[in-house]
DNA sequence: CTTTTTGCAAAACCTTTGCACAACC
DNA sequence: GGTTGTGCAAAGGTTTTGCAAAAAG
């Protein structure tokens, strides 16, 4: 593997990344970052991304709503999409990681080595929207 | 919404996913079912799969490894992806539905509906050939 | 000076859509 | 005959990539 060099760019992304709870999508990160990088190009937004989810200092998040979201905070939780606005936040289930008993296991040959699982239904937000 | 009148298209590509374990993709589907169908437009494909899942026929698996997947067999079951080489494999692992605790429960204020979980790992057949 | 990163633009993918015509009922 | 479905082609949205120039070490 390629070492690495530092960019100015991808520090910026990172630090972006970091004051947010909201998992961005690159496009946003994009957005964001041109305040700083005026030409920053979104190529640059997406090897950095890629680059940084290879190294495991930041998440992928696959929730196939058409667009990645991506996620600084790499320690292990759920992950909660509203169907009605999209939005992806945080679930603390910390007592719940139930599927992970699997994780190594062999079921019929097939070797475990991780899961996927996210929830999804109707934020507080939407639902007190839906109230009125 | 609107009736629902038959189409010897959609037909077939119901047919066809039946005869699948695999998960094929819209691609796979469009290819196979044009053997019977040469004229058959990929529109009409994610057309017909779009409906077919709306209507819960189907099943549309998001995995995240870019295209959809689809799936005739509607029955809860858990699916399991092979990060080598990307085949789709059924779980059979009724007794651990662990997740779906929390459907209905409240959350922060967010109401869960519903859950996505799906396994990774490397599969029987690719395991052997790691083996040689 | 060598290697990595960037910006730009083009391309690659997957999926959706507008429209006129065909199929269905 | 009125409505739904199809084929075609174009467009949409997200992500990747080739290349020459710039930055990093």
């Amino acid at each position: 593997m390629p070492a690495i060099k530092y960019s100015r760019q991808r520090e910026a992304i990172r630090n972006f990344l970091m004051t947010r709870r909201d998992h961005p999508t690159a496009d946003v990160v994009y957005s964001s970052v041109r305040d700083e990088f005026p030409n920053i190009s979104l190529g640059t937004v997406y090897r950095n991304l890629t680059l940084l989810a290879d190294r495991g200092e930041i998440s992928r998040l696959r929730l196939g709503d058409g667009a990645d979201h991506f996620d600084a905070d790499t320690s292990p939780h759920y992950h909660f999409v509203c169907t009605d606005c999209g939005k992806v936040i945080d679930l603390d289930l910390d007592s719940i990681r139930s599927m992970d008993v699997l994780n190594g296991q062999d079921v019929d040959g097939n070797l475990i080595a991780g899961n996927v699982t996210y929830f999804y239904g109707t934020c507080s937000a939407c639902r007190q929207e839906a109230d009125s």
